[in-house]
DNA sequence: GATTATAATTACATGGATGTAATTATAAAG
DNA sequence: CTTTATAATTACATCCATGTAATTATAATC
């Protein structure tokens, strides 16, 4: 699912001109699709979300946008796996370069004695909220397959837990399967049509055989 | 002992012109003496110093000036005793207010577990470096005391151990005093010249009764 | 195809922070 | 008292970040 810049300023509490600035200084770009002049769209992914949440999140702590920078360009880096429960990142900073620390609380205490600033940001919990605004702002999209000449509508929405999007037959219960892109879930949400479709003549020939 | 615009700017590394930002726009304004015109000056106590490398060191750790603005408050309010070895401040932040936290590792976890930013001030160090520094500029000054008709030429100097003046005679070994003032410190080295002298007398009439 | 909606773009403004340099009133030195 | 030095002050400029609003090319809708 991508997202455009209202959706994002919404999602992320920044104002549009905070987005377009920071899309035209290289900041944070939108990784689908960008701007291109009058309208065109900007389009950013899942992902650019979470790096436009975590670098609100740090400006509203009043760390300098600089730092900021730094630090974003490490998330994009090294954006580990997101996971459940909650994953909490460790930064620290000397001043001139951003680190992400272990969860080692021992190492955590020593950079502190070292002098350094060290902010922790809850990743785990940004993606969290945005999936839950993500959810809770989509309507699910209506399609129509065509299984052995007869024509199904099925339902897609994008799925929260494995990424990629949700598909199911409403009017055939348990029918339901996933896929990446759009186009491969419909071609999933086909093959178990023609699956179900196969169980139901299996019943009949059985039906007409007693 | 006091410090002048330039004298702050070496030792602390700000620029002239950041020291009068910071004055007029009432962050850290010298406690001595304020600037009242053309032909005046800016004099800082040592106090004032410790907040000004204090605020200098935030800022090039990448902290905003608006958060480091409240940390000087909080600084000012509850400046703790400073006494060796190194002493190390931490502060956290949760975005709106600044508290200082307590050598408490574990309350440190759990602090940056629940998101915020927390930043370690070595300021025992800071206090060490800013006395190391006035020590190195400082020229000792020389006074002329008089004691029973007799003058007596002494020499001062800022104690950086416990504020103040540290003053002896070096004429007569192992005379020495201190006080909070250099008139309090010229008093102080005229009572010690004093009893300095009552000990010679004594030994004087020993010699002549034996 | 015409009309309307929309997001990007352009433009100007503001505020905070700081750099650079000329001016000035006073203190220090001779 | 005159001359020189000095730090504060004034003034203008720059940069970064952002607010606000008008403009515009394109997409969406009818």
């Amino acid at each position: 699912m991508n997202f455009n810049s209202k959706t994002v300023s919404n999602v992320t509490s920044l104002s549009i001109r905070q987005i377009d600035y920071w899309d035209r200084t290289h900041f944070i770009k939108p990784s689908v699709s960008e701007a291109t002049g009058y309208g065109s769209l900007r389009l950013y992914s899942f992902h650019d979300l979470i790096q436009l949440k975590f670098a609100k999140t740090l400006l509203d702590k009043g760390v300098s946008l600089q730092k900021i920078r730094k630090a974003v360009i490490y998330l994009k880096k090294n954006m580990p796996e997101i996971k459940k429960p909650l994953l909490e990142l460790k930064f620290l900073t000397d001043g001139e370069t951003i680190f992400v620390i272990t969860e080692n609380d021992k190492k955590i205490i020593n950079t502190l004695k070292s002098g350094q600033l060290v902010f922790s940001i809850a990743l785990g919990k940004i993606v969290e909220d945005l999936k839950g605004e993500v959810v809770s702002m989509q309507k699910d999209k209506t399609y129509s397959v065509t299984v052995r000449g007869r024509k199904y509508s099925v339902m897609l929405r994008v799925d929260t837990e494995d990424g990629g999007y949700w598909i199911e037959s409403p009017s055939l219960p348990g029918c339901a399967s996933q896929g990446d892109t759009i186009e491969e879930a419909l071609e999933m949400i086909k093959d178990a049509i023609e699956g179900h479709l196969e169980v139901v003549d299996k019943k009949r020939k059985v039906k007409k055989a007693s």
